[in-house]
DNA sequence: TTGAAAGCGTTACCAA
DNA sequence: TTGGTAACGCTTTCAA
């Protein structure tokens, strides 16, 4: 005889009291272990039984509670994802193409792995996602000493970050070559020449922008230039613009300028323009930016792309690695970034407008206008 | 005594074999019983028992087992996202600001009702997320008869959505008010002196696109005007800056143009300009766009903004009081848009470049360059 | 004040 | 081939 345990309503009013393994057996005169056998096309059944199991779930609309099957499986298949950056300025990190992009590719890729993505607050504190089964977790661009970050460590829970948590039991690490990446922008325009080379920045701790600002410093003594460095001290379009009209309104006015600061690329030759400065042939520009709208932009920008699907992949990838294996042992990679040269660092480039006047020759037929009425 | 069960492990090696509640108990001689109440600050306990339990716990490291806890809770707090926009094409909806914005603000409001939210993937099948202890679920533009929509429905997990789930049980919607924003903006440009009105559309099936060019093909008609509509057949900005153009080089060249395509807002002054075109001299330009780029360009763009923040908010506590009360009563709600008039669409606006000039009057102090090394 | 035992809904082992 | 029973780890009722 199966067991017929009266059902002792708790919390939530339910609507519909939800459709159990018991019921659909008992229903089909069956047993727990037979249904579960049918449905999950495991055990040794007579497909008779098996039919008889699957057509009686299908008709009480029988779903198996995932809640209870994750205990039994002992993982969620769930990994938490935060953003360290910006912990309290207006306007998310979303606001930001590197980190939409980021965000985006991380999930797609843990999807492809088999887990799924759960969004944390920023800056919130580990009890926030304690009650939540997370199998590992991912913290983007975390801050010094981030709360996050010390949580899922001391929770034994694994973790990909950047690389100041490289070495400790559980984490892995990906990061930008930030070295490599500015010498290729620096060299780049140099080759251009450019001879006074200034740098917008943001004026955060992050990973990245210390790494690159400290090459670039670096690159500027080799070649006895002056280091030109306007910081941006917020997020956004509106400083970041005031960033560049300041440095380029400087005493000894660059020819030009790295903007490593993300801000919009057609935004910042509008700035130049305002200035008088014709992009290429009175300044260089390269932007740090995974803004489209660069290709786009007139003269197109010259980008430097900090890869972030890349980044996402590799993060993930080590993530789940170490996950399948059990591995507690640290990993990390470091990932190469990627120079889109384009008309606006190129000295003889073609200057404004010259794009789009070739673009006009060649006016699709697609155009569609409705017909007067 | 307490019962000591051998510990059979299985599925993934396990490097540290966790500490379970027994483990605790055991090690400070008390019951399972006494230290969860301990834990959890329930139950009349001796503050000595407590202490200890508390002490022991801390000492062993131990994690309550969030799965285990969410069997006994009957949920999960966990809400699925997914965009139903976009499902092929290149980039995904992340490229979009309206579904950045939207994205994190659902995150935001989610979290802070005590939910969090769990990614998934476009155009998935609903396999793919039985697994997931999901409570509900909220779909951001559904394709027509959208897989993830029937699924969640079928699967009697509350869902979140467009207007066209309206009045299924268990189902709530928020959507934007498309009639009202483009009267709005139409009679905004006819004040403004506009007589011919352009509008430059993506190819979607999505409800308020669709919406909002029956309301303009009415107001026209009304009007006594002619429909003046260009569509845009790919997502991004290449695409909408070639409609731009094939729009503005009409027979009948529009002296107003209204951007229901979401581009970047200099991108397409970049196109008027190309064209020979002054904004707002010769053309009035409103933006249907999120992007904060629009308030820096030059001049600053009037937009359209879609209250992604809004809806998101609309639609999470549309939700989650339907979660709470455990109804099944549909319900939803209209948003209000929002017009931001800035000098592109006022006539005997100011021309590019005047907000810079003066803008460089007041040169802030902030300005950092390193001295020559 | 403390603890044994009964669930929560599922899957896996092993006996029939 | 089928089914009883024992976990998974926790909370909670109820009895001591």
């Amino acid at each position: 005889m199966t067991e017929t345990p009266p059902r002792r309503d708790h919390g939530v009013p339910a609507a519909v009291p939800r459709v159990r393994l018991v019921d659909v057996a008992r229903e089909a005169g069956l047993s727990k272990t037979t249904v579960s056998a049918a449905l999950n096309g495991t055990g040794r059944l007579s497909p008779a039984v098996r039919e008889r199991a699957r057509e009686v779930a299908r008709r009480l609309g029988y779903r198996p509670n995932p809640t209870a099957r994750l205990l039994r499986a002992g993982h969620a298949r769930l990994i938490g994802y935060a953003v360290g950056e910006y912990p309290t300025g207006p306007g998310s990190y979303m606001d930001s193409p590197y980190f939409t992009q980021l965000t985006s590719a991380i999930a797609t890729t843990a999807l492809r792995h088999g887990y799924a993505l759960v969004l944390l607050p920023t800056g919130s504190s580990p009890d926030e996602w304690a009650d939540l089964p997370l199998d590992a977790a991912i913290v983007a661009d975390p801050l010094a000493d981030d709360p996050l970050v010390e949580g899922f460590i001391a929770a034994r829970i694994p973790l990909s970050s950047d690389r100041s948590v490289e070495g400790r039991s559980g984490t892995h690490w990906v990061d930008v070559d930030a070295e490599a990446a500015v010498r290729e922008v620096l060299d780049h325009l140099r080759a251009q020449g450019a001879r006074r080379i200034a740098v917008v920045a943001p004026d955060t701790p992050t990973s990245f922008y210390t790494a690159a600002l400290d090459a670039y410093r670096r690159w500027c003594a080799e070649q006895g230039a002056t280091p030109l460095v306007t910081l941006s001290t917020r997020p956004g379009n509106g400083p970041a613009v005031e960033a560049v009209e300041r440095s380029l309104t400087t005493p000894d006015r660059p020819d030009a300028l790295f903007m490593l600061t993300e801000a919009n690329p057609p935004l910042v030759l509008d700035a130049a323009r305002r200035l008088g400065l014709s992009v290429p042939a009175d300044l260089l520009l390269v932007c740090a930016s995974e803004d489209t709208s660069a290709a786009h932009a007139d003269p197109p920008v010259t980008t430097l792309s900090l890869q972030p699907v890349s980044v996402a992949e590799k993060g993930v990838e080590l993530l789940v690695a170490a996950l399948e294996s059990g591995s507690l042992e640290p990993t990390g990679a470091l990932v190469r970034t990627r120079l889109e040269i384009r008309t606006s660092s190129e000295r003889g480039g073609e200057p404004a407008g010259g794009a789009a006047l070739r673009r006009r020759g060649r006016q699709e037929a697609e155009y569609t206008s409705a017909p007067p009425t």
